[in-house]
DNA sequence: CGTGTGAATTGGAGCGCTCCAATAGCATGC
DNA sequence: GCATGCTATTGGAGCGCTCCAATTCACACG
């Protein structure tokens, strides 16, 4: 930098208000300095930068798990985000366990984040307070109930009630929920989907079978299924259970959709798989990415503000694995 | 810092030392430091340490694309390695373009990580070259041939032929290669299975097809076969085709493995899925970051050595899509 | 009792930037 | 001609640490 205020003939403090972008520079100034810096080779230091201004213009995003289709998805449209509106990204990875979350969020704030993004995450209550004082955190896709934590969820109801009305409209009327036993969000999944059906009239038909999130779930779900009365549709709490519940009925010889209709859940690779074609319900990642960023940004500007909690609607993809019921 | 070393009774630099483990400080300050940090709720700025330092513990995980099983996977094996080697990661995203990936690997180099792993990179040799000259660069899974640039690759010869050898041995004669086209170690993979069965003196009955390295390509693949002569055996670049044609042969009425074996490649999340269940040659992802990491550790001691390539022999994950050919 | 030794500790310069208050330069208006 | 109000620039302190050389300390030795 010294070098380059020498080449270009001014102070190192022009050359600093030049790599910022700043306006009160003047044409020739600019010019100048940005062609020595170029001669010279000359890239501002960004940890210095960082220190100095007490900004790093990066973001900490916690992901719950990292090796599942739809972690994958929410990671990809996050890091976008972030990236639109100027931030890098810093990846961890809480492999389900709350303890090594909060370890992960620790390291975030020991790296002077600007805010920190929290997927699914398991991390205790008292653990995130005593960090929200410290940075920025916004909670995506977990109801947390506390002062200054903004939160960002996809709106469970809606979903629900999507595919209640998709399976109705059909000519469903016996529908099973295969549960997320107590992943994140899986309990109200379910809640809204009894409500649903209740609400349509179809109490009495409705089933809930419980699972987890995972294809394994879905399997032994299924076969339970398969052994007893098989319904004419099935809403699964994801797609991996969907999965694993298209791979017993392909087993038995029973046809999607022609045998049963099934719904997933995430709208994630799987379910735009050609084999699978799944129904599945779509949560906007990208919109709830953008959201989660304007929290952080409007919180970094007003600290003591009370927390937010922004909805966002869901949609349904319809595809192949719905059709109206076997006669 | 100062509080810290205050309270503790204690010089800045020995608070310092205490929270760089060093050796050199008696248990006594040690204990007395730690406690009183502990009690101030002191942590260090990790900015100002990497600045002063001039080491960040950081590297760059640049990826190709992030939205597809097999750079899940990649990503996944590559942040525990360097998590486990004491790193962190910072990540980007090439989306598929050099222009972005160069781009990526500036920024990393302006945040002074101590090392870039390059997942598939399509950057050219020249800023690969340029940039080698700042920090330490392993090219994973892009066989390049410059200076100082250490490589890491799978054995695409092993891979290729425990897949003949597997097909060979299930009986299998006439098998079709459905190729990945300009992607990455597609031409390896596919001149490797030309010579594996030309090796089996199989050369008569061995076809190639062009393709990509997408479910739709596979898809496209698959509506050429079932229009023409089918093989009795089909080798997928990798799993995603896999799950393309699996998914066309599915609406013929072409039982896998029935009719058709079916193999992919990269063990990817798709090929354990119980509906495809698909046998899939494993790049030993695990390994090859670990390698990478201990490449780059060795180029940080020793920046001006020869390049290193290092070849990791693949495994054959055989399941259910592989059987006796149909007689 | 002086001295040598190794371990533990310290002071201070320096990492490369930002940011603030101060200054310089220059047209404007009366 | 001089105060006024700009905008463009500058010097220097400071961000929170590390690292080196220098110093202190404790203890054993002849």
């Amino acid at each position: 930098m010294e070098d380059v205020a020498a080449a270009a003939g001014v102070s190192r403090s022009l050359v600093s208000l030049v790599f910022q972008d700043s306006p009160k520079v003047s044409e020739a100034s600019r010019s100048r300095v940005l062609a020595e810096a170029e001669r010279l080779g000359y890239r501002p230091n960004v940890l210095a930068r960082q220190l100095a201004s007490n900004r790093t213009r990066t973001f900490g995003i916690l992901l719950a798990a990292l090796h599942t289709p739809y972690f994958a998805d929410v990671l990809a449209a996050f890091e976008a985000a972030a990236e639109a509106a100027g931030y890098r990204a810093l990846l961890a990875n809480g492999r389900r366990e709350g303890e090594r979350e909060s370890e992960a969020l620790r390291t975030f704030i020991d790296h002077r984040v600007d805010g920190v993004i929290l997927a699914s995450p398991r991390i205790s209550d008292s653990v995130l307070t005593s960090m929200s004082k410290i940075a920025p955190l916004v909670c995506v896709e977990r109801r947390v109930d506390l002062p200054r934590i903004d939160v960002v969820m996809h709106d469970e109801r809606i979903g629900a009630q999507l595919v209640v009305d998709h399976l109705i409209d059909l000519g469903h009327r016996d529908i099973v929920h295969i549960d997320g036993g107590t992943g994140a969000g899986a309990a109200a999944r379910r809640d809204w989907f009894m409500q649903a059906m209740r609400d349509a009239g179809l109490a009495a038909s409705m089933r809930v079978i419980g699972g987890e999130f995972t294809e394994e779930a879905g399997r032994e779900a299924a076969e339970q299924l398969v052994r007893g009365a098989l319904p004419t549709a099935i809403f699964c709490a994801n797609d991996a259970v969907a999965a694993g519940v298209a791979a017993v009925l392909q087993r038995e010889g029973i046809s999607i959709p022609g045998d049963v209709s099934l719904v997933g859940y995430d709208d994630t690779m799987l379910a735009k798989l050609d084999l699978l074609s799944l129904t599945s319900v779509r949560q906007p990642l990208a919109e709830m990415a953008k959201a989660s960023v304007e929290l952080i940004n409007r919180r970094i500007d007003k600290p003591r503000r009370g927390a937010d909690i922004v909805d966002i609607a869901p949609t349904l993809v319809t595809r192949r694995s719905t059709a109206a019921p076997r006669s």
